[in-house]
DNA sequence: GACTAATACGACCAAATTGGTCGTATTATA
DNA sequence: TATAATACGACCAATTTGGTCGTATTAGTC
């Protein structure tokens, strides 16, 4: 349905959180406790974050997650890309190659463009942008 | 994962089939023969189109499927969400109103804005943009 | 008017995906 | 050395999606 994942979803909150609340060290446990989330869930989601460099991980006590980068320099589309994969809108396309009807279908081509240009409006919204609530915000979704 | 069901996927490729195939009607089964799609699948995803009024349908023999309007006059949301339902990205949002956690979901605003610039990119694509292959559709994406 | 070829549609099953848990290893800090 | 965190793979549960079946209905054709 088009929908993002709930993974996806976390990520996002998590990345926001991190964004929004200093530069210190924060839990996996900690952060799924304020928006009641299930911690172990969170922790994998998290650990994908790092492993994509999206932030960086601090082993033993008083350790945890921080952004890697500043929130502006993060898209959305990277957090979406780290936990769920690639982003292709076409269902055709799974992990193990293209489908079957592959010769006959003739939306892949439009469909792919179709999805470079959902990529790029996701490319373009930083975390910093998801940050500033409302106002100025509004201009969303124009790549010039 | 943020993708389209394959049952978008089969009615944008029935619709553009009905867009480049002459005026006359084409039942279900003979175009999910020429794609190798379930017969039964396909007649029931044009059903869908044909409730919420892309397709006409005609009963009876020499009946089957035609375009309502002009392609250019059919965008790929409609088709979308003809079949999928009303396209929401956040995955909080379900048939059954929003998740538990929404009194403390930051990203919900954000996000409903993302969505937002995604549904202008699938309402801004024609049916006749996806026949044309390549060329000139490059400029897909850039709701003016 | 009977036959036939089509759509319409709901119930239902199967398969795939996703959400979420558990256990254990590892790493670093105090 | 104890502890508090990440890391990660295996695994189960729940949801969603893909797909089928049966039956009703509608309209064209002989």
């Amino acid at each position: 349905m088009l929908k993002l994942s709930k993974k996806a979803d976390y990520a996002l909150i998590a990345v926001r959180h991190l964004a929004t609340h200093g530069v210190q060290s924060h839990s996996a446990a900690d952060i799924a406790e304020v928006y009641g989330i299930s911690p172990q869930l969170l922790a994998k989601v998290l650990q994908r974050l790092a492993k994509h460099g999206v932030v960086t991980a601090r082993h033993g006590s008083s350790g945890g997650y921080q952004l890697a980068r500043h929130p502006k320099d993060i898209s959305a589309l990277e957090v979406i890309s780290a936990v769920d994969g690639p982003m292709m809108i076409t269902s055709c396309v799974t992990s193990h190659g293209a489908c079957d009807q592959s010769n006959t279908c003739t939306v892949r081509e439009p469909l792919r463009k179709v999805n470079e240009s959902i990529v790029q409006v996701l490319r373009a919204v930083s975390i910093s942008q998801m940050t500033e609530d409302s106002a100025e915000a509004e201009l969303v979704g124009l790549p010039s």
